[in-house]
DNA sequence: AACAGACACAACCGCATTGCA
DNA sequence: TTGCAATGCGGTTGTGTCTGT
């Protein structure tokens, strides 16, 4: 068998049997793998070097976590998954002993159906079907299950460009796993906004840091609204740019100046000078004062009353017209009772 | 018991990236 | 700067097992 990455050599293919591992392991164990495509042949294997470190890394690796995986790995790879996308080796990073392989095969055999189940498109995280699907903030705000905010959907992902974020009070989750977090009207004294930024209206320290970095992911953006435009945070719905490494201008086209006469300006959560967006990479970061605000509203709500605000936010200013208003809470109405809990995947 | 379909998981393939001469 | 080999990654396929008929 000719193989495309190894020099024309003979190599076997398929299955590897306990001879092999156990050739391969010692191998490792002995010597390490400095050079892959040594390995076959010092091994006395005939795979190739490629498949050597396949079958090393996803199976035959000693810190391998063995078994299936846990509700909390589920939890963090659907998570990851929303602000990653397909990455699975990012993925697995967060996931001691898991390999990508075996991150990915878990995504396709099974949390892509309970997704889907739920409604959900696994590739975005947003709600499935509806052309517009919404939730008027105004109307609702106030009501225990709901206690935020704007939410339009658009079925056509290109156009859409969304925040999904979640505030969670059940303190049984544990804080390095809980998705990220729109904190809103926390006492001045829990802002933990860096200062305006220098040049423009768009940037905070922080992002401005982190794209120097080349940071992948998305970076924490805090802001300070000294001006009176709100600036957010969005991530592209395209998996293809989340792929690329962010360059100033690509995430200018992210950061959407927010008017203050715009309606969602005097809702909770959006457009207000006391919202901080919390959106550390993968792992929201938490202070002291949302984490006692957290465990306040626990208080207030029981755990059975868990309040998730999602938000996801459009730019298109069509859909915040009167008219739309009356849509969008009607179709709201129609899911909020049983949807929010599905629609931020907390009890999967 | 035999078969088909579903499923989970291992492995492969092709492309992108990286490192080096 | 360029070309090449090695490595890494994600999508896809192959294979064994389970389950229902």
């Amino acid at each position: 068998m000719v193989h495309h990455c190894c020099n024309k050599q003979k190599v076997k293919r398929g299955l590897w049997s306990p001879e092999e591992d156990e050739k391969l392991i010692r191998y490792i164990t002995t010597h390490g793998h400095a050079s892959w495509s040594s390995v076959p042949k010092l091994a006395g294997l005939q795979r190739c070097g490629k498949s050597c470190r396949l079958r090393w890394i996803n199976y035959l690796r000693p810190d391998l976590k063995r078994g299936s995986f846990t509700p909390q790995e589920e939890r963090i790879i659907i998570d990851v998954h929303r602000i990653l996308g397909n990455r699975w080796a990012q993925i697995a990073k967060h996931l001691p002993g898991r390999t990508d392989n075996e991150v990915k095969n878990f995504w396709n055999s099974c949390i892509k159906k309970k997704l889907i189940a739920q409604g959900l498109d696994p590739n975005t995280h947003n709600l499935l079907a509806n052309p517009i699907y919404s939730i008027n903030g105004s109307s609702n705000y106030g009501k225990s299950s709901c206690k935020l905010s704007c939410c339009i959907y658009d079925e056509q992902p290109t156009f859409s460009s969304t925040v999904i974020s979640v505030v969670g009070n059940d303190d049984s989750y544990p804080v390095d796993m809980k998705p990220p977090s729109l904190i809103t009207s926390l006492p001045a004294a829990s802002s933990v906004a860096v200062p305006a930024p220098p040049d423009d209206g768009y940037y905070s320290q922080s992002c401005s840091t982190l794209l120097h970095e080349g940071i992948s992911t998305i970076p924490t953006c805090k802001f300070e609204d000294q001006k009176r435009d709100i600036v957010q945070t969005i991530r592209e719905q395209n998996p293809h740019a989340s792929k690329e490494s962010p360059t100033r201008s690509s995430w200018e086209s992210l950061l959407i100046p927010f008017s203050s006469t715009h309606p969602s300006y005097h809702q909770p959560g959006l457009g207000r000078s006391d919202c901080t967006w919390e959106w550390d990479g993968i792992e929201p970061r938490e202070n002291k004062a949302v984490v006692l605000h957290r465990k306040q509203q626990a208080v207030a709500n029981p755990p059975e009353q868990r309040v998730c605000e999602v938000e996801i936010e459009k730019r298109k200013d069509y859909y915040f017209s009167g008219a739309q208003d009356t849509e969008m809470e009607a179709s709201f109405e129609s899911y909020c009772n049983f949807e929010f809990d599905t629609l931020v995947p907390y009890g999967i």
